[in-house]
DNA sequence: TCTGTATTGTTGGTCGCACCAACGTTTGAA
DNA sequence: TTCAAACGTTGGTGCGACCAACAATACAGA
């Protein structure tokens, strides 16, 4: 892209659904750049967090707690599998499930993702002091937790409270 | 989504850039829902209202101003034009380029696409108090532009200052 | 006057994330 | 025994953001 041609229009300059696109593409942008000098993917990084915080679970509860979709779960845990970073079985209680296991090579995997991951999020708020950093996940925690609570309640919209 | 199976890990709780990806997927779908209504995408809000303010430009000012690829530019200016919202003119002075103009027709939709952009940003922000919305345009506003500045300089990163 | 570089607009893509539907197998309540 | 639900999988869609290559045009400089 060339330099702007000047401002945007006082209707796009603080509009605060492009400001969050705008911040997201940024963050986004920077993360996978990141990642992808270990060879992995945002929902690599989440599943693994998540099977060495809680342990091993099934697909479906990964997905449940993760918010990763269902089908993107399996290319997920296939990713992670083919590069043995996690262990995936047969629940024999219910065959339904598989549970999936974080290995030793998934820890340490994690360990270098987690490093990979803390130089993007300073780089990504580099403009901002500690306190505004702060600040900012605060704010975009409530925006999250309150809309995700909404999506969970299907199409029920509730009142703001 | 079924209901979540409990708490996120902590590694992804409280990441900036996952929080952020979170409230822009939110903040888009009640933007393009919004907008749906109308038959309008982000693209045509951007670039109605650039030429609202601004008057009537190329499509790479238009272009350098909003920071839309040049070629999505061709498919914006081809969706509005096709629904006689803007006009496009070869510049005599320049035949490499088009001067793009909006119609009153166009100003009409753009009346439209406020009302339904407000309503959706109301949504949107709807868990924060109004100071707590000014803090979140700030934070984010900062953001963006000290990162968008980095992209503007090319391959050459600035310090952090 | 000619040449070379840059600009403009267009065409034609890629890619990956987020999302969804349908199916077969298994489970367990009724 | 039946049926609805859960689980995992396959097979998609859609779209935003991004990129490359090309033809026509403009203009600076030799």
């Amino acid at each position: 892209m060339d330099t702007p041609e000047g401002p945007l229009p006082e209707r796009l300059r603080t509009l605060p659904s492009r400001l969050t696109n705008g911040a997201a593409l940024i963050a986004n942008r920077l993360v996978d750049q990141a990642l992808a000098q270990a060879g992995a993917r945002r929902y690599h990084y989440a599943l693994l967090a998540t099977l060495e915080e809680y342990g091993p679970a099934s697909q479906a509860a990964l997905g449940r707690r993760t918010g990763i979709d269902r089908s993107d779960m399996v290319t997920t845990v296939n990713d992670l599998a083919e590069r043995r970073f996690l262990d995936r079985a047969p629940d024999l209680e219910d065959r339904r499930r598989n549970i999936i296991t974080i290995t030793p090579a998934g820890r340490g995997h994690l360990a270098d993702l987690d490093r990979l991951i803390a130089a993007a999020q300073d780089e990504y708020l580099s403009p901002l002091s500690a306190a505004d950093r702060q600040s900012l996940i605060d704010l975009l925690t409530r925006l999250v937790e309150r809309h995700g609570d909404k999506r969970h309640q299907g199409a029920r919209p509730t009142a703001p409270s």
